[in-house]
DNA sequence: GTCTATATTTAGATAGAC
DNA sequence: GTCTATCTAAATATAGAC
């Protein structure tokens, strides 16, 4: 911790202080009665944001530099800042952009699982189909964007660094079907439910990952582009392995 | 891709020579005759490995300096580059101790299933343990350095960028449990094997990634740290999930 | 094996002209 | 909103004295 002698100066540049600068950070378009057409700075940011949602993927966060990813977007480096102001910023506005999107879509599909439950709870295949179809969904029309955005949210995932940022963003999600699960699983501890959601987590962010892992070991037999297949598997053994969750986990205690 | 003007010089310093210096790698203390007491140098390499394997699980590869790693460790910088060469050959080093470590258990584990079994294949059930409880026990020992290792392992699996690396270290263990999976569940298709040995890796990864996403979802009600209670949910889980894998998955089939 | 000192490059962030 | 030019800090890696 303390180096060999006197190592850390470390000047803090006004930790509290989130450096109010003059760019435009949030700003509605069209909420005044302005024109709607794509004005240059727009295209810009678009730019920008999905050449480090590219980037943060292929290299994680602190894997690629801002001049990087604006010689990608092909604009000029000081445009960063000015759109976005800090790296971390930037990270942010990458995730949550496409995070609204699958959000929207989980609820929605699991609103309508509900409408035809009936009086009773949706199915746990009902429930997970929710959760999964719409990230897969979107992973298979096509769009390089989603599947960058996928392999960057499995790494946000892991990292320590990033559960608050991620935390944030996904939480109201996990919360949302947290509950679902509750209910359709009545015989399930209580324990037993939040676990099986971190299973059900941990086995789509291995999936959208998809870093070529599967294609190797396989030789090629499965492919982790193949969306279709992917969700054939994942949704038989997520719903399969909650279900196992139901009974008594103590007869399998192991001695440890 | 190509910037404005005149991007990208971008020298690049003979590619392809590993840059031989002069510092050990790899030697064997007590292959000569010599005396087996620790010298200085090998708590020197330990204590950098050590602080490396923390320093890479709690920020990321890229998210951390040789600098903050040393002053960690109490050493000098340039003993990083001596003893280790690159930075990428320390993470190398820091994954390749403690992946022996757990393949040798996990074999052995899955050795004493096939003896108990007799002629028959071992349940999938009791792959599924061999493959887990090694990892989990270590990380139930008290040693902070193997949770540290379990985290560090659950970023590589999901990083495109090290995708090659970690295959490198945990393939020979991956291609054993799959062949193992493959006789206990003879009924199910090939592809499905696989998929399972994924959603098992995945499963896993995303409870010693040990980010406290849990803590935070249950508001204290589980804890990643309690391994005898993750343990408990996670074979139950994993092994129903396989099972439902052995089914024809047509009939789950979803709209897509 | 260890340390001091430094070479060399690159990082994030900005000031100010346009 | 965009660009040129730059500031300042921090990175990896090494040479050479001890």
């Amino acid at each position: 911790m303390k180096g060999k002698s006197a190592p850390a100066p470390k000047k803090i540049r006004s930790a509290a202080a989130p450096k109010p600068r003059r760019n435009p950070q949030k700003r509605k378009p069209e909420a005044r009665g302005e024109r709607v057409v794509a004005r240059r700075g727009d295209t810009t940011r678009l730019s920008i944001l999905d050449a480090a949602e590219r980037s943060f993927a292929e290299s994680g966060f602190d894997g690629v530099s801002l001049r990087t990813i604006t010689e990608r977007a092909g604009v000029d480096l000081a445009l960063a800042n000015y759109h976005f102001g800090t790296k971390e910023n930037l990270l942010h506005e990458v995730i949550a952009r496409r995070a609204r999107i699958v959000h929207d879509e989980r609820v929605k599909e699991l609103e309508l699982a509900r409408q035809q439950a009936g009086t009773q709870s949706p199915s746990v295949e009902a429930i997970v189909s929710a959760f999964l179809a719409p990230m897969f969904r979107r992973l298979a029309d096509g769009d390089a964007g989603w599947r960058h955005y996928a392999s960057l949210v499995s790494q946000l995932d892991v990292l320590p660094k990033f559960t608050a940022l991620a935390s944030g963003v996904l939480d109201p999600t996990a919360l949302h079907f947290i509950n679902a699960l509750r209910l359709a699983m009545p015989k399930a501890p209580e324990p037993s439910v939040y676990w099986g959601y971190m299973f059900l987590l941990g086995t789509m962010v291995q999936v959208i990952s998809a870093t070529g892992r599967i294609e190797r070991l396989s030789r090629g037999l499965c492919r982790s582009d193949d969306v279709d297949a992917a969700l054939r598997e994942i949704v038989p053994f997520v719903s399969g392995g909650l279900r196992a969750l139901e009974h008594d986990p103590e007869k399998h205690a192991l001695g440890l």
